[in-house]
DNA sequence: ACTCAATTTACACAGGTTTTACATAATTTT
DNA sequence: AAAATTATGTAAAACCTGTGTAAATTGAGT
């Protein structure tokens, strides 16, 4: 497996603070990126979805419970809130915003760093990221490119099992055995249906997205074209 | 009932920077009152509580802080805190008076009202707000569009749950649990039935908002159309 | 290389099943 | 008694599955 880059969105309208955090992201690693104006947030996230986003509660333009909220209907992407008094932090949990986690200004940077990891890991826990998809396992939810593919539950799985290891070739009756764990028995050509629906779903959303590809004689794989 | 409009209460004995604050606030919208001398702030209050209180530390008759205090007592309200001098915020902050937010002359009328905004929306506190739907979870009330739902409390625990998290999707056993916490045994039907109400009382108000949606094989889940 | 037959896959479509919507009724609460 | 809650039965919708047919792929024979 090729290592993703994280690309992390800072959301701050602090000029010094922001640098702040940018420079100790990039020396960690990761790649960034600067908005200072709460307005100019969502549009950014829905055209090139981040990694993780740093989010200032105190913003011109749009308020950052507002953003991640509208952000939260589009995407699960991880969202760490900045926060200026600690006791908002208990009543941030509360309203169940759908942050991932809380930092209190003032931070040290070698924190926030280790607050970032440690999100990233857990995100990267239940769902499947390639560049552009993602699946949700818990949720069943399944999107590209930020934009939701309303799959069924047969579906959401065939294309889990397949785009869970690329490149692999499933047979129908290994894909038949994943999905139906002995419950029942079903032909093969009932998964070239659900292959059909499934590569339907997806180039509606996508046009040139064409990543499950039939491999003559043996069964299907998932494979991105680059 | 109609929508309620935000009153907001000025208490400062200058009379330029009083009409200044003023002009800029119901240009904004708001709706304000303005008193000039601090004993007469209480009373006020208690007899009928405005949205926000813009306070200014020095007054003749009693204190601001005095005021913030009392206050306190008997109400939650949003209170900003207006201060002579810079230094002082850092004390003010550290006594823990009880104020929601401070500010410092001389201030830019812009700021102020980004305050007052910034403030009222995070004293909305305890409510969920999406773009149209309004829940207030203490007083068990929701509106849409201003417009008020008439919701039993099944209903409206129902809704808040599925608003609290757009686009998640629960299985019925999941709503069951979080409404009855295992207090009673129900069939998911029931489920169902309160779904059926509760659209048609949102479809009363406003035809073209559907953001209950079934998924089939999985349960229900709450997202906005666009 | 070309053709052809055998095999495999794609896809439209329809039958059958499961799930949901909704009206209605029964029960409980207020 | 009225309102709210829950349950039930039935129609409608969504989904899964398999079939038949067309299209694609393969490899052997020419």
């Amino acid at each position: 497996m090729r290592t993703k880059e994280n690309r992390i969105l800072i959301v701050e309208d602090e000029p010094k603070l922001a640098s702040l955090l940018n420079d100790y992201l990039t020396s960690s690693g990761y790649t960034t990126e600067i908005i200072s104006n709460g307005l100019k947030v969502v549009p950014s996230v829905r055209d090139n979805i981040p990694s993780l986003i740093l989010l200032d509660i105190m913003l011109p333009g749009k308020d950052g419970m507002e953003i991640c909220r509208e952000i939260r209907t589009f995407s699960d992407l991880p969202i760490i809130m900045i926060t200026a008094r600690v006791e908002e932090v208990d009543r941030l949990m509360g309203l169940n915003i759908g942050a991932d986690d809380y930092i209190c200004k003032p931070f040290s940077p070698r924190e926030m760093v280790a607050r970032v990891k440690a999100v990233l890991r857990r995100a990267a826990g239940d769902t499947i990221r390639l560049e552009e998809l993602k699946l949700d396992e818990s949720k069943n939810r399944a999107e590209l490119k930020g934009r939701p593919l309303d799959l069924t539950v047969v579906e959401f799985q065939l294309l889990k099992i397949l785009a869970s290891d690329p490149g692999r070739i499933y047979t129908r009756n290994q894909l038949i055995d994943r999905i139906y764990h002995d419950h029942r028995v079903v032909s093969d050509r009932t998964i070239d249906s659900h292959i059909k629906k499934l590569r339907k779903k997806i180039t509606d959303v996508i046009p040139e997205y064409d990543f499950i590809h039939s491999v003559y004689g043996v069964g299907y794989k998932f494979e991105t074209s680059d």
